[in-house]
Formats: C-alpha cells, structure tokens, sequence
RNA sequence: GGGGCGAUGGCGGAAUCGGCAGACGCAGCGGACUUAAAAUCCGCCGGUGAAAACCUUGUGGGUUCGACCCCCACUCGCCCCA
C-alpha cells in the first residue's frame, strides 16, 4: 500500500486559513448578477475569551452561510464586538485598567480565536461599538430620533446606593434584600432625569410579523412582552379635584368599584395622605419604594397597603370611595392608579378581605343564584349580565363591555383606551463605559441638540476611578463643560451615557462599511445597503427574544420612518440556537467553574473536529450540557473520511455495488441538503456518517475508482465543505481538483438515482407487526396485499379467520385486522 | 395562577402526513492485528425469557386497524408572563 499523508489539522487549518485570507475569498462585495444572502450571526461581547458557546452559536451559522453560498448565492457573513458595557467598566475600577485598553486587548485576543475556527468572516467589515468612528454613528442616530420627537427625557427612578452615592445597575443590586453589592447598603429608588426612546409609539406595529419568518416562539415571546390590553381610561377625580385617571380592561365592573389603589410613587399620593394617616403612609413608602418591581408583582407574596385618608368620587355615580396605596399597582404600568373592583378581579379581593373593604357585586354569572358579597370566596372572573349598575342595569353578558365604553364616552368620563405592558425604551445610563448622549443643557436656549458635524463626542480617556463608582463622566474637570452650540454661552454636556442595545440595534447596518472611518458622511454607502439589507437569516439565543430583537426592530421603524432605511423589518428570517450548558448541567459561568474553553479542544482535536462535534452532538435549537466524550467519535470519523478517500484500493467494477453505492449518495444528499435548509445540524453530520460507512462496505467490494466512486468522494467532500471547511479543502487539492472547494456549486441531486428498487413492508396483524416482507418498490397494492397473506408466518397469526380489513400504505406496511 | 417548551436505551440523540421505535455517535462487551499497549478493523449492544413470545418513548386514561406523534387528566424540569 503506497504512503499517505496523515491527517494533521494542526497544519492543514492555519495553512488555509492563511490562504483564504491571501486570496480574499471570504470578501464580499456587491455583485447585481447573482442574488445575495446576508448571512448575521449575534454579535459578542469581548469578555476576554472566545467561549464554546460562541463556537455552538456561530459555527452552524457560517455552515449555513457556506452553504447558502454553494447554493450560488454572495454571501455576506461579518463579525464584530459588541464593545461598550458594564462589566469592562467594573474590571476598570477593581483593577484601575482602562477599560479601551482592556476591551482593545480582549478584542485582539478573540480575533486570533475566531480566525481559528475558519469561518467566512469578510474581516474587513469588522465593527467595534466602543471605538469612535462607530459610536459617532450611535449618536448619530440618537440625534435623528429627537430630530423626530422620538427621544424625550423625563423623570425615572433608578437603584442608588445611599453610600456610594451612585445609581446601580440591576446586575449590581444583590439579595433578596436588595442591597449593594459593592458595600451591603440597602438599595433605594431615586428619580432622575433620564433619556427614553418613544418605542410605544410603535407597539401596534411591532405586533405584525407579516412578511418575516421567525419563531413562533419568539413571535409569542414578543407579543407578552408588549402586553397589548383592550380597555377604557376613565376619568375619577380626587375629592379636593384633582383628576385621577385610571385604565381598566373592565369598564363593565365601574359600579362595582369600593376603593382605589395608587402606586406608592404616584404623584398624589402626599396631596391626599390625611394628617392622622401621615406616619403610617411615610413608613410604607420607605419599605416598599426599596423593592424591585418583580417582588412587587408576585403573585405568590401577600398583599400589603395602607390607607392614605383621602377619597376619590367614581364618575358613573357620585360615590365616594377611600383610596390606598399597595405595592402591586406599579407606576410604570397603565396611570399608576386603579380602580378597585374586589368582587371581580381576584388581587383586588384579597386586598380588600385583608383590609376588610366593601365588596359589591355587579356582574351576575349565567345560571346562577344571586350572589351575596359575604359568601364569595373568590373573585367572580366570568362574564355576565350587569346588575347593581345604575343605567346599565339589565345589559347582558355579551353588550356589557361596549355598553359601558359607551355610556362613560358619551357623559365624558372616559372613552376607549389601549394600554400596552411595553414601556417607552428607557436609554441612560450613569455609566462611562457607553457612548455620550451627544445633548448640551444651556441655561438660555434649554436642551440643545449636539449638532452634526460636531460628532463624535469622544468619551476622554484621562479618567480617574473612582471607587464610588460614580461616572467618571460627572467628575471629570473639564470634560462636562462647554458652549452652548446656540448662543455660544456657558453649557454643560449631559454626562449619562447610552444603553449598550443602542449600539446593538444598528451594527448590522455598521457592517456595510469596509471600514468605519470618521470622515465618512453617512453610517453606511447607500449602493451596499441596497444591495444587502434586509438580512436574510439571522441567528442568535432565544435570551434575545424581547429586549434586543424588540429594540432592533423599532430602530429600524424609527429609521425607517426618518427615510433612512427602507421596508419594515430589518430581519426576515430569524434562527434560535440552544445553550451549551456545563458538564454540571448548569449555565456556564466563570465563578461555577466549569467554562468548557475550545482553545484546548482545537489544539487537540482541531477546528473541524470542534465544528462537527458542536453540530453533531446537540439539537442545534436545543442545546445541552457538554460532554467531554463523544468528541472523539467526530474526530474518529474525520480521520476515517480522510482514509477512505486517500488510501487506494482495488477497483473491481461490481454494477450492483456501484447502483449501491449511487443510491446511498444521492439519498444522502437529499437529506443533507432538506436538514441545511432546516437548520438541523445534527443530522447531517449523521447522515454523512452513514454515507461513509456505505462507502467503505462499497470500497471493500472492489468500488474504488469506478465512476460511481469519483461521484461519491467528489459529492462527499462538497458536502462536508461547509461544515468541516478546512479538511475538505485540503482533500480537495489533494485530490488535484481545482481551488477552491468552496466556491464549488452545490451537487445536484439525482431523483433516479436514489431511488430504492426494494422495499420492505411490515405487516401486522391486529395492530401487531408479524413479518416484514421484501417487495420490489414498484408492486401494485393487489400483489403487496397477496404477498402479505400469503406468507406462512402472516397465516399462522391469521388463524384462518378472513381479514375484516386490509390498510395498505404504500412503501411502508400492511395491516391487518381479522 | 396563566402561557410556552420539554421528558425516547447506561449517555447525547434519530424517527416526512398517525405507519417497522431506538438511525448516527459515545460508553460497554467480544474478537482480529500486536511481544504488549495505543491506534485501527470486524461483530454484539433497550428489558424479561432457554425459546416461543411478551414488555418498552415520564404516569394514567381516550380516539384509531395502528399513537413518541392527536385528545383529556396528572408528575417532573426549564423558560416567559402575572
């Protein structure tokens, strides 16, 4: 047997890698003769380490890609850091490095990772979030977003620690006491003023999926978030006049209504607080105003209030009703206030048989004896005919909700209203670590908007950390002082930074540059978006389903609507990778230990063998812990591939074992080519398996070299091209085919070819299979039904009864029933 | 409390439309090669049973000639919402 070259991924891998790169295979630009795919996977934090779970996210995607690229599409598939952020900013204070010079350095290191796994990164499309000529580009946008009365800054309550006398992130509050982590202290709310995005402006719209295909699950994930609710707003007023608005999905139950519930932090709660109930209010506000909204709405905790003294009169009928504060109505949810109707919604009644309120029924189930208050054990939810209701009295069960919508609209207490649970984006951050709110506060012309051409505003890097953990921002000498780009004057700059998601919501467009550069005029050319947007198929984790997919397509609207991006999603098919979990079965984090790093799996094993393993072992959309072991049967099976097809062999034509082999080939390629198309990774990784062990039982029967061999290596390497990209290659050169494998066409597939000429059928007996019979494919129902009941095994379970009944499905079995 | 997803051999997982459960791989067992080991190759591999056969897709019911798949109830796990 002559010599062949052993399989060595440790020099084949950097080798291409180096190649593909010289020869700039993986650049893509714009070319109107062939359609285009544009191939996005998530972007990454730089935390340091390139991590597996990056490597399961990103390496069926750029499979697909590659394969969507055989399939004759240009494909654009980029990568970049998604820079700016919390954890680069307390890595700064804890070891007084620069987060730039940390975040630059962890980025350098990630590169070097990701070119390891020889993905098709065009590289020169490379975007940083945190470098300036990419956040001028955020703020750009912000300033387009105010420009559209999209962005407006009011008052908002944020986590401050009293001691270190700075807000806190929600990662950064610990314990179910809710205290620092830094110091211990107990945590507590304060308003500031803070810049939000107007995203409710276009809740109705992100409610559409028309025209996009993702994940009902997503879809579905989305649609709670925004929380769209039919209803009424109704108009109370407090007893000294001041008007007290409230949202009800129940416009029906309004005379039903014994008291009111406000948020704690609703603006009139001091105005009506009687002197004599002063104390008790004072305390409940210090108690509950520590708690985060979550602990405020479960459901499973018991419900607290405090009477405030004051009264409130309910429009539809003069009552006066006393009014509470209780930490389950929140502030950021409808007007902060609600009407209470205990015998109708079950919170309000355990509120009110806690406090011992009044409870009025006034709304009478189908079929069912009238109701006295005192009996209830629970709140009546169902629907039915209104009594007790003044007017409305008598309305049955299917008017009642437009009936009451009416009657408020028409004496001008109320009128129809929506209410969505989606709150408007809330985007400052007292934070350095984040692109500046490009905004300047004159104490003559007010707000000023930063205007154009003076971007970017740089972040300076001449900072001092504190530990306090204030924004250095805020204490920097000179950087917050400036002129007013009005009247010249004294000015202050807004110190407060933007939410990471800001810059994630845009990078795909960041990405049709080759090259961010300063003295561009405009965030992206427009001939390469035209080209390339929107994306074609997007991957990423579920995690991502409400805030960032929900940020990134109202920007889009957003930008859309400021005519700079056209059509109404920016993402038209979107994919769901599972999580790699630890051998502990848990999330892999740092602290647990059990971080699976893939450096030490890709010097061992090499990159294609972590690619395959990654695809093979897992449900791609499922995910699952890690196991150490089953990698050695991928990298045992790359090796048996390169064998198989390297090392000679006898050729001794045999038709049947080359129509075999034919069969087995174009089979496996049906399949293959179905489960790209479905994102099922895992299967083709075994379907090839399969095709290999065909192949060596054809080599071993004298295969080798037949026309049906060529066929059969040649499609095998194609194949595999996208998933392992380094070995086929080289298999291909070795082979002398023309470079490179992968700008090959995708194989054809031949319908006869894999077509079977044998089939078996079960058949059964009472539902039980007896014998399995071997037919050809072709044989008509009569002769598959004689077949079956004439086999002796058949017989012997048919007893000699007559069949009472024959099911023939063809291909697959016969049953039956006697 | 409401909703979603999931549960298949020792393990990861296959199974077009309701049609042969357990593909493919891991681990394990047996064999070949080897002085030996590794690597490689071949075979076996859900359970009970001597065999015939019976049992087996979280549990219990139902629909059906036929159910991992559909329906009802339940258990457990994860996620989202309240």
């Amino acid at each position: 047997m002559s010599e062949i070259p052993i399989y060595n991924p440790s020099e084949i891998e950097p080798r291409w890698q180096a190649q593909w790169q010289a020869d700039h295979l993986y650049d893509a630009d714009i070319d109107p003769t062939r359609p285009k795919h544009y191939a996005l996977t998530m972007l990454p934090y730089p935390s340091g380490d390139l991590h597996i779970g990056h490597w399961y996210a990103m390496t069926p995607s750029d499979a697909h890609a590659r394969y969507m690229r055989m399939r004759g599409y240009n494909v654009l598939f980029p990568i970049g850091f998604d820079a700016f952020g919390l954890p680069a900013e307390n890595a700064a204070i804890k070891d007084n490095i620069h987060p730039m010079v940390r975040t630059r350095a962890n980025i350098e290191r990630m590169r070097g990772q990701l070119r390891s796994m020889g993905a098709m990164f065009d590289w020169r499309r490379e975007i940083t979030s945190c470098e300036p000529e990419y956040y001028r580009w955020t703020q750009w946008f912000f300033l387009k977003f105010y420009n559209q009365g999209l962005a407006y800054r009011k008052q908002s309550p944020v986590d401050w620690c009293p001691k270190c006398n700075t807000t806190l992130a929600r990662e950064q509050v610990w314990g179910e006491d809710r205290h620092c982590e830094r110091c211990g202290t107990p945590v507590i709310k304060r308003d500031l003023a803070q810049w939000f995005f107007r995203t409710t402006q276009y809740a109705e719209e992100l409610l559409q999926y028309e025209g996009i295909d993702w994940p009902e699950r997503v879809q579905t994930l989305q649609i709670n978030w925004i929380g769209r609710s039919e209803g009424a707003a109704v108009f109370f007023k407090t007893e000294q006049g001041d008007p007290l608005e409230v949202f009800t999905t129940r416009p029906d139950t309004l005379w039903g209504v014994t008291f009111m519930v406000l948020a704690p932090e609703h603006p009139l709660v001091q105005k009506l607080t009687t002197p004599e109930q002063k104390q008790a209010v004072q305390a409940y506000l210090e108690e509950t105003l520590r708690q985060s909204d979550v602990q405020r709405e479960a459901t499973d905790k018991e419900k607290t209030g405090v009477f405030t003294g004051g009264y409130a009169i309910n429009p539809v009928n003069g009552q006066r009703v006393p009014v509470w504060i209780a930490d389950y109505v929140l502030m950021t949810y409808g007007t902060g206030a609600i009407m209470a109707v205990p015998a109708h919604d079950q919170r309000d009644f355990e509120f009110a048989r806690k406090y011992h309120l009044p409870i009025r029924v006034v709304i009478q189930p189908p079929q069912s004896e009238a109701i006295r208050p005192e009996d209830l054990r629970a709140a009546v939810p169902a629907a039915g005919m209104m009594i007790n209701s003044g007017p409305l009295t008598g309305t049955p069960a299917e008017r009642t909700f437009e009936a009451a919508i009416e009657y408020i609209t028409q004496k001008g207490v109320g009128h129809r209203s929506i209410n969505y649970r989606l709150r408007d984006w809330l985007i400052s951050r007292q934070r350095y670590w984040g692109a500046p709110i490009p905004i300047i506060y004159c104490p003559t012309c007010g707000t000023v908007p930063v205007p154009e051409q003076d971007l970017p505003i740089l972040l300076p890097e001449d900072v001092e950390w504190k530990p306090t953990g204030e924004s250095p921002l805020k204490l920097h000498p000179t950087w917050r002082f400036t002129t007013c780009p009005k009247c010249g004057g004294k000015a202050e700059r807004e110190t407060d930074t933007m939410d990471t998601f800001m810059c994630s919501s845009w990078y795909h467009l960041g990405y049709l540059n080759k090259g961010l550069s300063l003295s561009a005029d405009r965030p992206f050319p427009q001939d390469e978006y035209d080209y390339w947007m929107p994306v074609d198929t997007y991957t990423g984790g579920i995690e991502h389903a409400t805030m960032h997919l929900i940020y990134t397509r109202f920007f889009h609207k957003a930008c859309r609507d400021a005519n700079i991006t056209k059509g109404n999603e920016p993402m038209l098919q979107l994919r769901n990778q599972g999580m790699v979990l630890g051998e502990d079965g848990e999330k892999m984090s740092k602290s647990r230990g059990n971080v699976i790093p893939p450096d030490n799996l890709v010097q061992a094993y090499g990159a294609d063998t972590v690619r395959a393993y990654l695809m093979f072992f897992a449900r791609w959309d499922m995910g699952a812990p890690w196991s150490n072991g089953g990698i050695e049967g991928t990298s045992r099976w790359l090796r048996r591939v390169w064998n198989m097809i390297l090392e000679p062999a006898e050729t001794l034509a045999d038709e049947a074992t080359e129509r075999t082999l034919r069969r087995k080939t174009h089979q496996t390629l049906r399949s293959v080519t179905s489960d790209f198309e479905a994102f099922q990774f895992n299967t083709i990784i075994s379907s090839l398996m399969e095709l290999l062990n065909e192949m060596l039982r054809a080599k071993s029967n004298g295969a080798y070299g037949t026309p049906a061999w060529n066929e059969a290596v040649e499609l095998y390497i194609k194949m595999l091209a996208p998933v392992c990209p380094h070995i086929s290659e080289e298999l291909w050169s070795l082979l002398g085919k023309p470079y490179s494998i992968h700008t090959q066409p995708w194989p054809k597939f031949d319908e006869a070819a894999a077509a079977e000429e044998e089939i078996t059928i079960a058949v059964q007996v009472n539902g039980k299979v007896r014998e399995r019979l071997t037919l050809p494919a072709d044989i008509s129902e009569e002769d598959a039904k004689a077949a079956a009941l004439n086999n002796p095994t058949v017989q012997k379970f048919l007893e000699g009864k007559p069949p009472r009944k024959i099911v023939y499905v063809p291909g697959r079995l016969i049953s039956i029933v006697i």
